[in-house]
DNA sequence: TATTGTTATACTCTATAACTATA
DNA sequence: TATAGTTATAGAGTATAACAATA
């Protein structure tokens, strides 16, 4: 603008408590890889969090809906129109458990694995770009340290096998 | 809630795909940890975005508004509620800039500078219970591996100094 | 009466757009 | 005309509450 006033070094940078709390970092790259991938996956005509719905499908072909919601920290309304959204795609289906006939169990049509797959491209390059100044010893390391203070705070996050429920 | 029954136990725990998935874990840790900070500020009186601003200004002791606010990712008209609230408080005083009456450069006052001690204890105290699966060690390990991730996606984490402003 | 899915409503947060005073 | 701060408005996203069917 003004290259020649000394421009008080008016700081274009945060400051380092800031800069390098894991607090502050945390909350500012999970915000905007949420708006990276809001925006990738709205260009092909998807919502956010289809992607966990179907991810979660796939490995646990029949869900409960009000499960599927508590999972991925949905509100089970919440849930609903997205789940419309898929069925109307022919990507999911809900079936009336007949156990329990208020319940829906919901899983997934061979033409949602599908798409699945697609998605997992563009969710895969969206992670490759976010992480492009890491290496991949980096990025498992990375991965590593956040799964485990996930299993810490969120024993949803707790591996296949070891939930060693306490007896 | 309810301990005595069964609780069928339909895989309570996410698909590998997303408990691994760094895009997942940074959303979902960043969003946990933004709703903790959020709780933790509000039972002392205070907005999320206080401490970032009364951090910032620590370290840079005038600012205009504007620069605040783009640095936080805030938006300006945000802004103006935040600053109210915090002047009210005498934790900031506002003045205009007599070069350009149309800006205001805030400062910290004294007791905004001691509230900041108050405040950073607790925010300490957020991000111990956070990270309590990791040791000093990891911790240091992630945030330097978070760091340079958010430097390369955005440049306002750049450390102080290497700015190397153009003569 | 309690629970599942559903629908409708209210609220919060954020983004957008006017408005003023300066430049 | 453009910009800084301010104020007011609108929209998206989320949470809350009511509802019907089933247990």
């Amino acid at each position: 603008m003004n290259p020649s006033k000394p421009q008080i070094q008016a700081p274009t940078c945060l400051p380092a408590e800031l800069a390098s709390s894991p607090v502050f970092l945390l909350g500012r790259l999970g915000y905007e890889l949420k708006r990276r991938a809001t925006a990738a996956l709205e260009a092909v005509g998807y919502a956010l969090y289809d992607f966990s719905v179907l991810s979660l499908l796939a490995e646990s072909p029949c869900q409960a809906q009000g499960e599927i919601a508590d999972l991925l920290n949905l509100d089970r309304g919440q849930l609903v129109g997205l789940l419309d959204s898929l069925e109307e795609r022919q990507l999911i289906e809900r079936q009336r458990d007949p156990k329990d006939r208020r319940r829906q169990t919901v899983k997934l049509t061979r033409a949602g694995r599908q798409e699945l797959g697609r998605l997992r491209g563009l969710v895969a390059r969206i992670e490759d770009d976010f992480l492009a100044a890491l290496d991949l010893n980096e990025r498992g390391e990375l991965e590593q340290l956040l799964a485990r203070v996930a299993r810490h705070i969120d024993p949803r996050f707790a591996e296949r096998g070891s939930v060693a429920v306490a007896s």
